[in-house]
DNA sequence: TCTTAACCGAGACGGTACGTCAAGTCTTCCT
DNA sequence: AGGAAGACTTGACGTACCGTCTCGGTTAAGA
């Protein structure tokens, strides 16, 4: 772990794993950190190494996908992975958020219910029509035996994820569509949980009604007034 | 693979052939095959192998488990395992089937709220305090990359607890406590689906704050009055 | 091994249990040895697996004929072989000797070298044309690592073989064709010996002319006269 | 399979990888392939098997060899051996040549009937004198149910003694002590023939005697003069 | 210009576990 | 008591990846 955190960077969601995983980021900045002496790793391996991790993930899954194929694809030694990426988990995630981050803009409808609605819908539809879907499922799936992956997926996905729509629940107080008291984290929990819950299980389809459902019984309740 | 999946007692859809084994003994049911042709299996080895698979998932979970180290603690050959169970993940599901199972009690408080509280408690009080949470969790995890765990969970876990708690939104409409338009698979993805996040993703712990805000959401919704 | 050695009669060295079995057939014929408590024993099962057994090795080989599959193919408990041979080197033994036995008369001609002549054609005929010259082979690298196979191949196999050649040159000492001084152990040993390391290791064809120049060899020596 | 079969030495057929190892060690020799492409295979991997095959055959025999038991001595992963060696055959045909080869020098007493004695009494004493005796049977037997150790016998063991003996026959001849008429092949097919029966059935020991009698009826024949 | 440090592709290394096979024995019910 | 069936323990098989470690060879920055 001499130099990780290579690339990454200003604006752009941090695409290798040591990179927001490590926290910092600020890296190329300036002389901060090894200043670079030996030769420099290639960004052509880094692009051949999430190509190829990317397109194994779409086919065939995160279980089937193994560091030997990742490098043989990639024309990599495995070591040069290994140089990047602590585990095939992180790998993973890296190649997963390059696909999925921004695909999640916040809506601004005027109303709570709409940019609950559009923003489940948007959730729906990135889930169940790319590979991403199965992908999601299985990166929570390994996260589960992955400390490092479990740590990463929170800070670098949900973390983000809540925080841009926590600003709907904050825009619906400001409006008074919704009393302050209201606990953000559950509403969150809700919103996601049941939306998650379909995915991992798959007991039932994430219809249009079924959006619809979640965000009334959450706005409104289910007891008889 | 003459004789798998030998009993299945009524109504639940036992999968692995151990089902039977695990959960209702009864075999010899219908007359697929041969009624009880050559040396039976040994009761003794069903029992070794769930226990031995029990401890090992209880200490160090699904991912350390190792059929092979399975059949050495219960002092049985890897074949006698695989006569049984097709995969780890069902054998696993078989041993946490054992203990949690029945573990999950339908409340009956008179209102729904009161079952909806107790029910949630119940639920976040067994993954909260056992190896079993860790273990559902683990379960969850390799069910997405093991098709016949992910089908297996369903009938066998899944929906069976869906049943016992839909009993409870019947008694509820009965009550007149809430309409009977109210969709009751949407509100079960809620209640477990929000739990079910938190504990997948450990980003926030299960208070009993949190179990309250739950419920009084799912009754009463966020929308102010 | 209750009543092994059933039968043996007198004369024939008769060595594993199913030695009676396929050599005579005589085995309940007096009230010698157990008088035949309980329910006998199936000579159609004889019969299905030594058919079962000879099929096995004339069209794969000793080595991937497995006792499970004669079993099968012979429509019998695995039980029932093993209580008639004691190991697959055996039963295979009893396969071999069925179909080889008797296939090698002495010949009588008149002269030693006409009937070392017919007696080695007839050999390396039987073992060129028919499965039996692999099964022999087999069978011999299998006694290598098999003390009762090793044992019973040389009391039931090579032993009656030699004697019955011995009297060749019984007959070639009478006739004044060799001195009674001769080796009759070593000529026997030059005789097969060179035949079954063609055999067993097929660096060579077994022709007419080895047949011939292995003869003369024998006979007059190469040394210049 | 890149690089199996790396060196060969002259015109020996070295047949596995570690042929060149066990025998010449010439190995970057021609093109096949880039020369030296990854990391190279461990020479000390290679001593270490051959030692631990070697001391498994001397103290229990090519059957009571196993794969994983010679990885386990050698402090070796399975893959490094098979890697190396397609079979436990070929592998045990290694460790046999490394100690067996060389102890057959050709004799050069002056006389036909001297340099067969001699080697014949050579032979006789490797065989019965050590662990390579029933090794040499076993290896014989092995081959005869795996044609790759079949072909390698021939090819490195079979054939080269043949070749050295042969000269001594090809020395009588220059010698004018036997005609230049007589086969070879069937001189040597008798003289290691008998022997190698006698090796493979044990019916009798391998006396001086018999070394003597073979060779005399080789040279002088049976037949009265 | 010459070191020298860190990279690169390749692939061997010691391991662990896999799922399969057959061995020879044991246990059930049936004949 | 024998027979067919088939489960039992044992032990080895050959394969797939793991994450680490050499190789011979670039590719820069620093001396």
């Amino acid at each position: 772990m001499s130099r990780d955190i290579p690339g990454a960077g200003p604006g752009a969601g941090a695409v290798s794993g040591a990179g927001a995983a490590a926290g910092s980021g600020a890296e190329a900045a300036a002389g901060s950190g090894p200043p670079g002496r030996g030769r420099p790793r290639s960004s052509d391996a880094d692009r051949a190494i999430l190509a190829a991790a990317g397109s194994l993930l779409a086919s065939h899954g995160l279980e089937a996908m193994s560091i030997e194929e990742v490098a043989a694809r990639a024309g990599v030694g495995k070591a040069t992975i290994y140089r990047r990426w602590p585990s095939k988990g992180l790998l993973a995630l890296d190649a997963f958020v390059v696909s999925f981050s921004a695909e999640q803009p916040v809506p601004d409808t005027g109303s709570l219910r709409g940019d609950l609605l559009a923003a489940l819908r948007t959730w729906v539809r990135a889930v169940t029509t790319t590979p991403n879907g199965r992908l999601l499922a299985s990166l929570i799936g390994f996260a589960q035996h992955d400390p490092e992956l479990h740590a990463a997926w929170r800070d670098r996905v949900l973390e983000p994820l809540r925080a841009r729509h926590r600003v709907m629940l904050e825009r619906a107080v400001a409006r008074g569509e919704i009393p302050a008291s209201v606990d953000f984290e559950v509403v969150l929990d809700l919103f996601f949980g049941a939306a998650q819950h379909r995915l991992l299980l798959g007991h039932l389809p994430m219809t249009d009604h079924f959006v619809e459902s979640v965000v009334d019984v959450m706005l409104y309740g289910i007891a008889a007034r």
